[in-house]
DNA sequence: ATCTGTGTTGAC
DNA sequence: TCAACACAGATG
């Protein structure tokens, strides 16, 4: 569904052509105001006037401070807020990139395609998916977290970086795991889905240990929401199951009985997982039944590995697609062990350092 | 009470 | 695709 995502980078081939940093226009007032020309009749509306930005992708805010956007598929994607002008176009800049690809236009000089500095960047952005790019720009995150991961990826190079341009084809193509009409059990007050035994084994396979205990799975959608199931196995029913938070994904997509769902997983180093559903009919979840308004985020781009509880996993062996977890990470947010593990990802991506 | 970011529109 | 503008809804 989404062949788009390998060339959108392909498609902007704008040549680096640069919007070198206009520096033309003095900041302007904040605080909503923008200059007051006539003192006479109208000043009342030009004073309530906000002053426009010389920046791509930026716009004022009504308090002094300035917004960034990026539009993408006749959607505006909101970057977040900041207090400066040139933060925010910044922060345009970063989206663009990772949105565009590297020849887009940004607001400031890029750094020179052939450093170390661009190549780690570079390799940060395709590491996550742009939705994650997003939440680290509106929480003011991003440079704390490319900073880390350019140690950790320094720290665990062997050799020099080969660039990432392979990445962006293999990384964001998608093989189709398999589908399920769903029971009405499924999308019942049972707050479970059974997953087919065959296919459960071929592609989550479980460890010795992890059977019944289970691990978190995290799969994104169409609007790039990222949704974690809990996947197990009941020796009660000797099935495979996604339990804990499987609930809120059928009550979001308002999913009936007959419905499919269907797994998808990157075919990229990443192993993203994707969640995709349609109605028996065969109509295309994004326009069918009424739900919750959609994030009005855009296709899907990858992630980086995929985790459980909140945990790093990573197939320890892509041939036979066993799920390993890394027990030294723990729940809740990125920490610095996930972002040393992050950074040697992103090191394997690069060819830094031998795959497991 | 303040601010964010969405809804909407029209220019390019 | 993009920014201008108004303001609903979120947040403190």
């Amino acid at each position: 569904m989404d062949a788009s995502s390998t060339e959108d980078l392909s498609t902007t081939t704008e040549t680096t052509s640069t919007v070198a940093a206009p520096v033309s226009t003095p900041p302007l007032i904040g605080s909503g105001g923008s200059v007051v020309l006539d003192m006479e009749l109208g000043l009342e509306a030009e004073s309530r006037k906000l002053p426009s930005s010389r920046f791509k992708g930026v716009v004022p805010q009504p308090n002094g401070r300035w917004g960034a956007q990026i539009y993408e598929k006749h959607q505006r994607v909101w970057l977040g807020t900041f207090n400066e002008e040139h933060e925010a176009a910044k922060a345009y800049d970063t989206a663009v990139q990772r949105f565009r690809g590297r020849d887009a236009v940004t607001n400031f000089k890029p750094l020179p395609a052939d450093t170390e500095e661009a190549s780690l960047e570079a390799s940060f952005l395709n590491s996550h998916s742009k939705a994650e790019i997003v939440d680290m720009l509106r929480k003011h995150t991003y440079n704390d977290e490319l900073e880390q991961s350019k140690r950790t990826c320094i720290l665990q190079k062997t050799t020099g970086p080969d660039g990432v341009r392979s990445g962006h084809q293999s990384v964001n193509s998608r093989e189709q795991l398999f589908e399920k009409t769903v029971t009405p059990s499924d999308v019942g007050k049972l707050n479970r889905l059974v997953i087919p035994k065959q296919h459960a084994e071929k592609h989550f396979p479980l460890q010795i240990g992890n059977t019944s205990k289970g691990v978190l799975l995290h799969f994104e959608d169409i609007g790039m929401k990222v949704w974690r199931f809990r996947y197990s196995y009941w020796n009660s029913s000797q099935s495979y199951v996604l339990t804990k938070g499987w609930s809120r994904f059928v009550k979001e997509k308002n999913l009936k009985a007959g419905d499919i769902v269907s797994f998808q997983r990157s075919t990229g180093p990443d192993k993203q997982l994707y969640i995709d559903w349609k109605t028996k009919t065969g109509s295309s979840n994004t326009s069918s039944r009424p739900i919750q308004p959609v994030q009005p985020v855009q296709p899907v781009q990858p992630v980086q590995m995929f985790r459980l509880f909140g945990v790093n996993i990573f197939s320890a062996n892509t041939n036979n697609n066993t799920l390993a977890v890394d027990s030294s990470t723990c729940n809740g947010k990125r920490n610095n062990i996930e972002m040393v593990l992050l950074g040697m990802e992103n090191c394997k991506k690069q060819k830094i350092i031998d795959p497991l």
